[in-house]
DNA sequence: TTTCCGATGTACT
DNA sequence: GTACATCGGAAAA
């Protein structure tokens, strides 16, 4: 999985897709399978955090690859992302939906307007509160299995392990609420998918 | 159903 | 002061 998280942003991305991310909160643990992810580089892409070098509030993205940066969105909300590239070269990769796995019953109340499954996690901020992910949680490893936010494989799919056995459908689009290099397609989601955060554009 | 807009931390002009 | 990697409530249609 380290070797993984070597590559660009644009490449690790899709490679994500189908891991699970595992959050242990004081109440239990939650997890979700990966849907939806968009990947930010950085000094090459106006749309990135790291675009203007190191602030506070970005200094994760330019640490070691395998770490999560967590940051506040609009004031409100909480976004997760994997830090991932060369060494040297801050990016990472927003994770924008989930498939809610294990612990659903601690989400319900972390997300009290959802009133179906597929409204658990399905949109940045959205999988934040339902997996308990905060400020708190910036820099932790995401390697790590005794960290509170961690990546995992698969536990049921068939072929589970490191770069999962199953071949999923990936889809990809335009990264979604920016209005810098909007040409690139950085999005990626798992086609078909009930819980994208919104659809992706029909391919032509 | 779609569109509009408020909330509000952080960074930048 | 303005923009922003969002969400959800209210208004409009």
């Amino acid at each position: 999985m380290a070797t993984l998280l070597a590559a660009r942003p644009r490449h690790v991305a899709p490679g994500l897709l189908g891991l699970w991310l595992v959050a242990e909160g004081d109440d239990g643990l939650t997890s979700g399978r990966i849907v939806e992810v968009e990947a930010y580089e950085g000094p090459n892409d106006p749309a990135s955090h790291a675009h203007t070098g190191p602030t506070s509030r970005n200094e994760t993205m330019f640490g070691s690859a395998g770490r999560l940066y967590v940051y506040r969105s609009y004031g409100v909300h909480w976004c997760a992302n994997v830090v991932c590239g060369p060494a040297g070269q801050a990016g990472a990769v927003l994770i924008r939906a989930v498939e809610p796995m294990e612990g659903i019953e601690h989400m319900w109340p972390r997300r009290p307007k959802a009133r179906a499954v597929t409204d658990l996690a399905s949109g940045p901020g959205k999988l934040c509160a339902a997996l308990g992910i905060e400020g708190d949680h910036n820099g932790v490893d995401l390697l790590d299995p005794r960290s509170p936010v961690r990546l995992a494989p698969p536990l049921t799919e068939p072929g589970a392990g490191e770069g999962g056995g199953e071949v999923m459908a990936v889809v990809t689009g335009p990264r979604v609420g920016i209005s810098k290099a909007t040409g690139r397609p950085w999005r990626f989601g798992l086609a078909g998918n009930a819980h994208l955060s919104r659809p992706f554009p029909a391919r032509r």
